[in-house]
DNA sequence: GCCAACGTTGGC
DNA sequence: GCCAACGTTGGC
């Protein structure tokens, strides 16, 4: 099974690429999707090992902040149980939950982010999902091409 | 099943 | 803080 990329978008205010660093193993779990279509891709194809870009949106700049990899596959988004957490769902029940989620693990933190303006700048990268138009899915797939670039311009 | 109203996302 | 775009809800 040939390895997948992602990016994952998050709220610095919520949870940044430094709250990652300092977490146990520099690793979480992503809670809180409660978008259908980003919830199939962590639970049905996301796999261990998978590259994930991680994403500072509403941020100043929005940027892609650095790479984690997928260490636990999709599992029940439990946050969506509890009445008192945010993320609260009642119409997602143990026996059948609509939530999923995945472990991440930090692999690196890029020296210089990469921009939102670089990434729409570059004609490689036109085709993201990301700069598309009216795109607000919180979890997407990149190319294996589109990984390896702004792999590449974070290290300019 | 349609679609208007509403809530949320996220760039600027 | 604004607002465009989009997803979800709910009346019919």
């Amino acid at each position: 099974m040939a390895k997948k990329f992602w990016l994952m978008k998050s709220e610095p205010s919520e949870f940044s690429i430094d709250d990652l660093a300092k977490s146990k193993n520099q690793t979480t779990y992503w809670d809180g999707v409660r978008n259908y279509q980003a919830r199939n891709f962590m639970r049905d194809e996301m796999k261990i090992g998978d590259m994930v870009l991680f994403y500072h949106s509403n941020a100043k700049p929005t940027a892609v902040v650095g790479i984690c990899k997928i260490v636990k596959e999709g599992y029940p988004d439990f946050t969506a149980f509890d009445p008192d957490d945010k993320h609260y769902d009642p119409k997602s029940v143990k026996d059948n939950p609509t939530w999923y989620m995945v472990d991440i693990q930090l692999v690196e933190k890029f020296d210089k982010p990469v921009t939102l303006q670089e990434i729409k700048e570059n004609p490689k990268l036109k085709n993201m999902k990301l700069v598309q138009r009216g795109n607000r899915l919180s979890v997407m797939p990149v190319t294996k091409d589109e990984f390896n670039e702004i792999k590449k311009m974070s290290k300019k």
